[in-house]
DNA sequence: GCCGTTTTCGGCCCGACTGTTTTCAGTCG
């Protein structure tokens, strides 16, 4: 942003939320409130700068936002706020805000804690916590003192969101622990931001069909590595493991479990708006079904729901971006990548260099998963904490792999490799070496704080160079942990799509890079992906989920992904066997 | 404050748990 002080988008998001959450500690309109909150939440979905659409006055046709809204967002682009968001700050210190982050505070009690006690911060509230001051106020039992208490302690303790591998990871052996102890359990699932792939995950939401959903909730409080029951009733139990991360488990019987199951998918707006569309039907749409005139319709399969709304189903990745609906509701939802379409893994790592399986071993398991090829992408020798190979263990490696090929055939096993790109931008192995290989696979691992040109220029260097066919994670960040490099994507974008070098979505869960927002413009600029797990042992190639997960959620569609391709065309799309600009 | 397959006025998602003012408000997912 050029000028000073100007707003973005989050910056404009971020002001009307702050005036929503005041007005409502208010006492406000809740209506009125919920606006400023779709408004601000239309704003951080805008696909371009709010400034750019106000100057072509376009303001009001973003969802959500009407006449008044968009006086407001004038004034705030070009002063920095605007009147009643001045007045109520004025009016309620911003820190009171801050109160409704903790559980069982919502605006009644922020403001009753705000006017009776003073409490204007977190700061504030420990210390009226610490003396006693919750207590004796009239409305506020000394039991909602102590839950506050609770939810002030745990939002310190698990104020994080846990990877979503990890998360994913923790639900499923919380899923198997659950289903030794109450074995009426007829369907369990992972719900919720895992269901949709979000890379990181706040808690557990697990939906599950029994005949007696009471027993399941006690098998689930009773669990030991349970440390907190939050609140339990006969088909819900929201608690705490002894981690200190919540999982929230909701059950009901077998002809619920298609609305239970979207209920507690998400996100929270596709659940409205669908439940909006059943009230224009003249009923309404629970967990439980659609009811209408004390007549309930259950629905047994998700699909059940998306269907009598006149829905294509959408898959769970799809649908936190609001036009899903729009477009299943015209029978227009574009097709994306599903794990069925894919035919082999481009990226994939053997004993050769820092992997755990034989090229046969990891051969059979992708075997096993319904590839019909796969590339062996060991390290270079750059790279030589992973034992990177260099020509002459190349040539050993072929010799294992053609014997492999003669086993397996028509399995097909590929001799790829993981280039490094040097610090200085140079390729790790010549170009006879290169060309030796079926294909090869850059990558830049070091030197990722170099500034931006420079790290640029060198992953430009990769894609441009007429032996690279794949740019592996191409930012590489680390979900949760390091950022990544300062890599100007636009132009990584372009160079890919004008060369024909595919870029990856490596879906290794700790990585998940090329990111959703980079695969989607990546796509929009007319580059080719890969879907690869980046496997170190035979298991590790059923995180090619994960990376599914990710183009789902960009929106991929499978003819953009290299290796949903046959072996023969597949072999046709790579630089060496064409001619290309180089 | 927004918005239109009931509507330009009068609606705005649903159900459940907790604690308590014991009939329901506040909070949550």
């Amino acid at each position: 942003m050029a000028e000073q002080g100007q707003i973005d988008n989050r910056g404009a998001a971020g002001a009307f939320r702050r005036l929503a959450d005041l007005l409502e500690i208010r006492g406000e309109s809740l209506y009125r409130v919920a606006a400023y909150r779709r408004a601000a939440e239309s704003f951080d979905r805008l696909a371009e700068p709010i400034t750019a659409v106000r100057a072509r006055g376009e303001l009001e046709d973003i969802p959500g936002v009407g006449t008044a809204i968009a006086r407001k967002v004038e004034d705030l682009l070009d002063s920095g706020s605007f009147d009643l968001l001045r007045e109520v700050e004025a009016e309620i210190p911003p820190g009171v805000a801050a109160l409704l982050s903790v559980p069982d505070i919502g605006p009644k009690r922020a403001r009753l804690l705000y006017r009776e006690l003073g409490v204007e911060s977190l700061e504030d509230l420990r210390e009226a916590l610490d003396q006693g001051r919750l207590d004796p106020i009239p409305g506020l039992g000394a039991g909602a003192a102590r839950r506050i208490a609770e939810g002030l302690n745990s939002l310190q303790a698990t104020d994080e969101r846990l990877p979503l591998g990890v998360a994913h990871a923790r639900g499923l052996a919380l899923i198997a622990r659950l289903r030794e102890r109450a074995p009426g359990i007829r369907r369990i699932e992972l719900a919720g931001s895992v269901r949709r792939h979000r890379e990181t995950v706040g808690d557990l939401d697990i939906a599950a069909a029994a005949d007696d959903p009471a027993a399941v909730v006690e098998a689930f409080a009773t669990l030991p590595e349970v440390a907190n029951i939050e609140l339990r009733g006969p088909n819900r139990c929201r608690l705490v493991l002894v981690d200190g991360f919540p999982a929230d488990l909701w059950v009901l019987p077998e002809r619920h479990w298609g609305s239970l199951l979207f209920h507690l998918t998400g996100d929270k707006h596709h659940d409205i708006r669908v439940r909006e569309m059943a009230v224009a039907r003249g009923g309404r749409l629970s967990e439980y079904g659609f009811s209408a005139g004390g007549d309930l319709t259950p629905f047994a399969e998700e699909e059940d729901v998306y269907a009598f709304f006149g829905l294509q189903p959408i898959p769970p990745p799809m649908r936190e971006d609001p036009a899903a609906l729009d477009l299943a509701g015209r029978g227009a939802l574009p097709e994306v990548l599903e794990v069925e379409h894919l035919r082999a893994d481009l990226h994939l790592h053997t004993d050769w260099s820092d992997g755990k399986g034989t090229v046969r071993e990891m051969a059979l398991a992708a075997r096993a998963r319904g590839y019909s090829y796969i590339a062996v992408t060991d390290h270079s020798r750059g790279l030589a904490v992973a034992n990177g190979l260099g020509p002459e263990r190349l040539r050993e490696q072929r010799a294992e792999i053609d014997a492999v090929n003669a086993e397996l055939a028509p399995f097909r096993v590929l001799q790829g490799i993981e280039l490094e790109v040097r610090g200085d931008g140079r390729l790790d192995l010549d170009d006879d070496t290169l060309a030796a290989l079926d294909l090869v696979v850059a990558a830049v691992h070091s030197g990722l704080r170099q500034g931006r040109e420079r790290v640029t220029e060198r992953a430009l260097a990769a894609i441009r160079h007429p032996l690279v066919d794949v740019l592996a994670h191409p930012t590489g960040r680390i979900v949760g942990g390091r950022a990544g490099g300062d890599f100007d994507l636009v132009a990584l974008y372009a160079e890919a799509a004008r060369t024909g070098t595919a870029l990856e979505i490596d879906a290794d869960p700790a990585r998940l890079d090329l990111r959703d927002v980079h695969a989607r413009a990546a796509v929009a600029a007319g580059c080719t992906l890969t879907v690869d797990s980046d496997a170190h042992v035979p298991g590790g190639l059923a995180n090619a989920s994960f990376g599914v997960g990710v183009a789902q959620r960009a929106w991929v569609p499978p003819d953009r992904v290299l290796n949903t391709l046959p072996l023969d065309a597949l072999l046709g799309r790579l630089k060496r066997n064409r001619s290309l600009p180089s």
